[in-house]
DNA sequence: GTTTTTTACCGAATGACATTCGCTATTGAC
DNA sequence: GTCAATAGCGAATGTCATTCGGTAAAAAAC
């Protein structure tokens, strides 16, 4: 019985937002240069977000989604089992936690200013985990349950690993060989499993 | 050939900002509150210390480095080689990544958090990485060098990843499971190793 | 021992922000 | 057409990190 939100003025400030975000990351990105850019004022910015925090994982969610989505077509174009796990974790940590659009980073830097009211909705990282598990069965049909846990753990812990790094000029440890080692491991825990099996 | 500064101002100085980073993370914790606890004014901090940034980096190295030698002894305490890097994992991931008093923590939200202008020195890191590689050395010395590397940069991106994991309220990924599954794909590297030898 | 000079130390700005407030004006429901 | 809810706005607020201008302690020069 009152005035409505306007989809185009929430879709104009989450547009602003990500791109600036991308830009200049989400600490540097102002309320004020949000709305400036979303053709509003700072204070309605307010009526369709209840904080900065709010806003970035407004962006993040639908962005994480698509590029998992992306991901996850991919690898299973893949023919070979050893193809398909390559395609993940190269995907996923190359492409996506350590991305050059700086989503993650943006996510990163929001998470770590996090006040104690900012909450994040769980779910985005519980769907997350839950495709790479899914990635991950398809890619080795045969392996066990315990060990496809353990390869969706660290691919998980791995993502949050590189996903810090990307904020820290850490040119000292290059990201590449991270991946790389994990690969190894990952390699080396369906050899076992193979090994054992002969 | 003038007045000098006080250790004793230093001192305190650094002592009350890692009490406070413990009890109320970097964000949380004001330079005000900081001088106010060391005894002297929030302008005089800056005579000590050239940002909150610089003081963080101040207050994680020594400990850091303390952390990191109790570790070295008590993996070069253990009998076997599996103990050592059960030790190693352990210590390294739930005893410092995911350290009670949370200096761990406060590092990444002021890594987080970081100006332009805010550098830090790579010394540590690079330093951690050594300690950590000259440990896995001693746990399996005949470990070939590239499967010792693969695990050294497994080990430090994990340990990336938990500290990240500390602020996230991540209930919904236990640490301890990513730190079982880290564990079962270094034993797997091993154990492909000690395979392919037989 | 006195003078000089450097600079630790202090209280009061400054400047950025995120977030809130009071008001106006639009608009959906009746 | 009236009315009540609320989108939208400009101007606060409040909270920091960091800087500035001045004062006085103390090291060096004499």
């Amino acid at each position: 019985m009152a005035r409505q939100k306007s989809e185009q003025v929430r879709v104009a400030i989450m547009g602003a937002a990500e791109r600036l975000f991308m830009e200049k990351g989400y600490i540097a990105t102002t309320i004020s240069s949000i709305a400036r850019a979303a053709g509003t004022s700072q204070s309605n910015v307010y009526v369709y977000f209840d904080s900065k925090f709010e806003i970035a994982f407004a962006v993040f969610d639908p962005w994480l989604r698509t590029r998992i989505a992306e991901l996850e077509a991919t690898v299973s174009a893949q023919k070979t089992p050893e193809d398909s796990l390559h395609a993940l974790i190269h995907g996923l940590l190359h492409g996506i936690a350590a991305d050059r659009s700086g989503q993650t980073l943006t996510l990163v830097q929001a998470l770590a200013t996090a006040k104690p009211g900012d909450d994040y909705n769980p779910e985005l990282l519980i769907w997350t985990m839950s495709r790479i598990h899914h990635m991950i069965g398809r890619a080795l049909p045969d392996l066990a349950a315990a060990e496809r846990e353990a390869m969706t753990h660290s691919l998980m812990l791995a993502f949050d690993g590189i996903a810090l790094r990307q904020n820290l000029r850490r040119g000292e440890i290059t990201a590449a060989a991270s991946v790389d080692a994990l690969e190894k491991m990952v390699l080396a825990l369906v050899g076992r499993r193979a090994a054992t099996d002969a």
